[in-house]
DNA sequence: AGCACGCCGACT
DNA sequence: GTCGGCGTGCTC
């Protein structure tokens, strides 16, 4: 008997409605390297139309009634989506109303030749080198069993940095304590996936790996690597070898039949989040991930997500703290501004002053603020409002006082651009000239001090144990060998001012990362900023801030207590799909309009809902796809942008504005 | 998205 | 009588 003809095919296709699977009849001459997860191109319409697509399984007679057509070409031997993959691709796009193919495109990297020739020619005989099991040290020793048990942790992190053995130098411990994790999964025989925000982590956690493990048992997989070296390395990830993979956010869709741990670090950071449809976060990737497959996960950080902190009292992480409990230094500062002329000038209190200038005798001192430059906010010269940029509505400010406005999220200059609230042209600077300090100012407040700056475009990943002032944006602190003898959040006020539903999370968390990296014993100091935020920095309890902030949240229904649905696209697209969710049973936010004949539409939902919710959209974005198309392109006149339906899930940002 | 199929106005 | 308009529907 001939094994099975027919082959399901996953096409890559944009469009929603044809996310689903396809039956085509394997030729003769295809049959040898029809197997799951190859990428084959099929016909697509009788009209000689040609796709990409997956084979996803191969069965003996079809669903479909009609003639099939037949797979055109076989790409390459290489089950490429592995099915552990193309399962999560399935659960995650369902669960976020969008389309498989689209988390399926950031799992597979696009084929490379000349690397596959070379990969399948070389032969490793990949015998596995017996390596020693370490424990993750400093924390109670019950997590060893947690983790080898696939346990859900939400891991409090170290707030201290670390020498790697062998002169690899500092890291911060959360990076030795990822490498620990890792190190044992593969010395069970199983492989870890370490997802981390930017690549300044990765670099940590890659010296940390390098320090108990051979390098053969590492893979990094991320987006800046060539796409040459991308493939090699996602080619390894498919062989039978336990590994360690580490890459930022798409390393949740890494290929890995035996996956042991998934460990995902602070997941507060925006780059965790996938700017591309369906815009689902690498920690919901790992949730399902860690479901499907069974395997360890844990989620670090030094502050706690309200997200993090929601499945924590749901039960579904196991929160586990550092033991013995380590609580760095703060020292509260005295609101008066002085003590020293040029201390005034740059506005730094004279305690706080008092303290850095004691620290720099011994090391380097870390200043962290939110921008070292020139940064006034921008608003609106007519109405006030903030000027907020026209694609992003991220905040415009200027980096030099002649230098074009630009987005302070996307970067993107802000020509032409129109308030949002009165149609103003004209900008004017928020707070009075010099509201924020420049690098200048600092370094003149310590005479006689080497000054090393850090930020976006000035990248500083290591500084040495000697004494030095380090001015760093938030983020973009670099380590410091022996940690930092001080650390000065001089533009907390500035921080906490910015509106987002998120701030006093954010503030934390960019507060909590700066203070991680001082010595120990070492003072931190918080400029400017009371009440319950800095209480929760100064007493370093995380866990209760976020549990306060997120009973706030149920209090006002905002997310993540609640899950939310935006819906933007046609009014009738809109409200059609508003219908459809069952409203007004749930909690309808809008419609606002938000441009030319589109609006945005809130939906607000308990977690209860979510399948039923993403399942009823999802029908309706297809709906909206194929039903009654935008009529014909008046001749002449220039089509506004496609009203169809789009849905994001947990979005946050829209909360902004109300 | 593309492309085919299908039901109403002016043409040899 | 039919050539072709683009509204509607499907893609194995």
């Amino acid at each position: 008997m001939a094994p099975a003809l027919i082959a399901r095919v996953l096409v890559d296709s944009p469009l929603p409605q044809l996310d689903r699977l396809f039956d085509y009849s394997v030729p003769d001459r295809l049959r040898s390297d029809a197997r799951p997860g190859v990428r084959v191109r099929v016909p697509l319409r009788s009209a000689g139309r040609i796709s990409d697509g997956f084979i996803i399984e191969l069965v003996d007679s079809a669903d479909f009634s009609g003639a099939l057509s037949e797979i055109e070409e076989i790409l390459s031997p290489i089950p490429v989506l592995a099915p552990e993959v193309w399962t999560l691709a399935r659960r995650v796009a369902d669960r976020a109303a969008g389309s498989a193919i689209d988390i399926v495109r950031l799992a597979v990297p696009h084929r490379q030749v000349r690397v596959e020739k070379a990969f399948l020619a070389s032969v490793s005989s990949d015998a596995i080198p017996v390596v020693a099991r370490p424990v993750v040290t400093g924390y109670p020793e019950s997590l060893a069993g947690t983790l080898a048990a696939g346990g859900r942790v939400a891991l409090d992190s170290i707030p201290l940095v670390t020498e790697l053995p062998g002169d690899a130098g500092w890291v911060g411990s959360w990076a030795l304590s990822f490498a620990q994790a890792a190190a044992a999964t593969i010395a069970d025989g199983k492989s870890a996936i370490l997802c981390v925000p930017d690549y300044r982590d990765q670099d940590q956690v890659e010296a940390a790996l390098a320090s108990l493990l051979p390098p053969e048992r590492v893979v990094r997989l991320d987006a800046r690597q060539s796409n040459p070296d991308r493939y090699r390395a996602f080619l390894r990830c498919l062989g039978d070898a336990p590994l360690v993979i580490v890459g930022n956010r798409s390393v949740v869709y890494a290929p890995s039949r035996s996956l042991g741990l998934i460990a995902l670090w602070d997941d507060g950071d925006p780059l965790h989040s996938e700017p591309l449809a369906p815009y689902v976060h690498s920690r919901d990737a790992a949730l399902l991930r860690q479901e499907l497959q069974g395997c360890a996960l844990v989620i670090a950080a030094h502050s706690r997500s309200t997200e993090v902190e929601r499945l924590v009292e749901v039960g579904w992480l196991t929160s586990v703290s550092p033991s013995p409990r380590i609580r760095p230094k703060l020292v509260p500062t005295a609101q008066q501004v002085g003590g020293d002329r040029l201390a005034e000038q740059a506005r730094i209190p004279s305690s706080a002053w008092r303290e850095a200038r004691a620290a720099l005798d011994r090391g380097p001192v870390l200043v962290q603020v939110a921008r070292p430059g020139y940064s006034p906010r921008l608003a609106c010269g007519d109405c006030g409002q903030t000027a907020r940029c026209l694609r992003c509505e991220g905040p415009l400010t200027k980096r030099s006082a002649s230098s074009v406005p630009a987005c302070s999220w996307c970067g993107a200059l802000a020509v032409g651009w129109r308030c949002s609230h009165c149609e103003g042209e004209r900008f004017r600077s928020v707070g009075a000239a010099g509201a924020t300090r420049t690098a200048e100012d600092l370094g003149r407040a310590f005479p006689g001090v080497r000054v090393i700056i850090a930020d976006g475009e000035r990248q500083v990943q290591h500084v040495d144990a000697r004494p030095a002032l380090v001015i760093a944006t938030r983020g973009a602190e670099p380590i410091a060998a022996g940690g930092y003898q001080a650390v000065l959040l001089l533009d907390g006020e500035q921080m906490v001012a910015r509106e987002s539903l998120r701030v006093a999370e954010d503030c934390l968390r960019w507060w909590s990362n700066a203070v991680a990296l001082a010595a120990p014993g070492a003072p931190s100091i918080l400029v400017g900023v009371g009440g319950a935020l800095a209480s929760a920095l100064v007493t370093w309890r995380h866990s209760a801030f976020a549990a306060s902030e997120l009973a706030d949240r149920r209090r006002l229904r905002f997310p993540p207590a609640v899950r939310v649905a935006t819906l933007t696209g046609a009014v009738e697209a809109v409200s059609r799909a508003v219908e459809a969710s069952g409203a007004p049973a749930v909690d309808v936010l809008g419609p606002v309009d938000i441009g030319p004949s589109t609006v945005r539409t809130i939906l607000r939902f308990d977690y209860a809902k979510g399948t039923e919710m993403a399942a009823t959209l999802r029908s309706e974005v297809i709906r909206a796809a194929t039903s009654r198309r935008r009529p014909a392109v008046p001749k002449g006149t220039r089509a506004p942008s496609p009203p169809t339906l789009k849905v994001r899930f947990d979005d946050v940002e829209p909360f902004l504005e109300q």
